[in-house]
DNA sequence: TGACGTTGGTTTCAAATTGAAACTATTTGC
DNA sequence: GCAAATAGTTTCAATTTGAAACCAACGTCA
């Protein structure tokens, strides 16, 4: 996914923030962020993947404004990689990854991973996209509705 | 994302759905395919991008499940991309990136595509996680919960 | 002080992937 | 039957990936 969105794509909505996301990659690391996870060691650790990917991936994820490099926490001179707001909105995204995950790669049985409460170790609602007034929502029942385009000289549609 | 999960990622219910997904260029295709797309050509016009590359991701995501291809649907003779059940299930997903894209990918009064109930052309409403009883979750509020290892040897833990 | 391990990277380089363009084969429209 | 459209595959150069080696700064402990 090199190709930038010079694209009608750009409005859409979904490219930029694909764009922004980078890949695979990038989305892990996001994960292990909200997992608590500070340190370039530690998400080389967990991730196990190759150290030039992974601080490229570091870079690219700060140049978009997902994580922030703050320069400590523990008085050492090293950095520490924490999610912005931005990163932080990724939250019901992973969810959603996650729950997708949860119903499709697993055996009936099989023993997986849960995100749960943890106050209660109930697991996560359902997320399920809904209408304002709380009715569920089929992909079918959708539209996505794009601006009515406006040019400098017609302020109002013709 | 070429590594394959050979790590303890594979139980993590992330890594697994990711690299089913492929990369940027597959969500597009499904985003695509909800969107009502259902031949090569028309996916090629709408994303932009080179045809053995569509066709690569095509046969992915064929493979992994998430679109099946079926004969015809106007008795012509060409094939058609449908998404299946486990497809269909990334609907909430999508909705998720979206509103990510949404919130911090436009500016205030920058004009972008919204995703709106086909009904009443209302904003599908902010999809965020939540407890069993309703309540919003926060990301430090929860825990990804690791089912307990199970050997041959100890059916309960010791 | 200085040898040594740890942490956090960058550099190098071969292998894999990407994507534009050319090519091909099968339909479809007329 | 012929031209154009559709749905790909092949080819090839350029980019990206990732393993491994290298390097620099810091801690530490003797």
């Amino acid at each position: 996914m090199v190709k930038r969105t010079t694209h009608e794509n750009s409005l859409c909505g979904v490219a930029r923030p694909m764009d922004a996301i980078g890949d695979g990659w990038s989305l892990l690391i996001v994960r292990d962020a909200f997992g608590g996870l500070r340190r370039f060691g530690e998400f080389q650790k967990s991730l196990g993947l190759a150290k030039n990917i992974l601080a490229a991936r570091l870079r690219h994820l700060i140049s978009h404004g997902i994580l922030d490099a703050v320069p400590a926490s523990d008085g050492s001179a090293h950095q520490e990689y924490v999610l912005t707001e931005k990163g932080r909105g990724l939250f019901p995204l992973l969810v959603a990854l996650r729950q997708w995950g949860e119903m499709f790669f697993f055996e009936r049985d099989e023993p997986h991973a849960q995100l749960v409460h943890k106050k209660t170790g109930l697991p996560v609602q359902r997320l399920l996209p809904r209408t304002q007034d709380g009715r569920l929502l089929k992909p079918e029942d959708t539209v996505v509705q794009v601006p009515p385009v406006r040019t400098r000289r017609t302020q109002r549609q013709t």
